[in-house]
DNA sequence: ATGGGTGCAAATGCTTTGCAAGTAC
DNA sequence: GTACTTGCAAAGCATTTGCACCCAT
């Protein structure tokens, strides 16, 4: 926790940006309780807590999270936009299930070492990947 | 090309929905030129083939075509969605370049291994799955 | 003191929808 | 004839931005 907020005020003052109290709470909040997390979300637990900052504030510092490392954006194919902690978390993969919404993680050296072969054969060079695979999960099975 | 307007055409009528010329003409349109395409290119190309249909009914007959499972729904990380033709073509992932935008597409049976390895392991029960690689092209790395 | 930051409300941009008129079956 | 369709313009929604005031450094 702590080192979180060392590693973002780190970045912010390395970029002449300022680490303001608004900044803070945000981080803190999203480092409290969420694996994944949307915008909508976190602005309502921040409401819940009586933190009160606005939407506008939270996009900005979000973008500001993912450009120095500590978030990662997650598309599930909705129309909103998911973030997940990369601090502290081995990079995974996702399973979401159509049912209900339910978002299982696993992680798999294989994929990396996948990439690795594709990249190569492709002359490309790779900064992330996403892989989800989409189905239904074993209640929504039934 | 013919066959995929017999699919579309058994497809709408099994749900009691109309053939129209406008479903036709998009449809046409779709599986003319493009790999992948966005619904404002796609407008572009009958706009300037003096075909005149309404934006509306271009995504409503996209969305017709991606249930039928003419086409599949891509997403690069971008505001607007990125469709694809299923049709004719193997399943395949994609490198994403982020320096031009270009699009590599990649395929390999491992992936599909893959996935149902993870998926017994969850017992997740697969509808599809998504795995991109964003990075840059040989182009842009220079 | 000052350049970056904040909240608000308005703007954006893609996509969806309500409605009146048209048309495939 | 009667659903289903279309085009248009308006509405939706998540996200971004312009601006006047504020504050971390």
């Amino acid at each position: 926790m702590n080192e979180v907020e060392e590693k973002f005020k780190e970045f912010i003052q390395s970029k002449g940006l300022k680490f303001t109290p608004e900044r803070r709470l945000i981080l803190n909040q999203v480092f409290e309780n969420h694996g994944h997390f949307e915008v909508e979300e976190l602005l309502f637990e921040m409401r819940k807590n009586k933190i009160r900052v606005s939407k506008a504030t939270i996009y900005r510092t979000i973008a500001l999270l993912v450009k120095c490392g500590l978030l990662r954006e997650v598309i599930f194919g909705e129309k909103h936009t998911h973030y997940e902690h990369v601090y502290g978390h081995e990079h995974h993969e996702h399973l979401v299930c159509i049912g209900c919404g339910k978002i299982i993680e696993f992680s798999d050296h294989k994929i990396e070492k996948f990439q690795d072969e594709v990249c190569v054969k492709n002359k490309f060079k790779p900064e992330t990947h996403r892989f989800q695979i989409m189905g239904y999960c074993e209640d929504c099975v039934k």
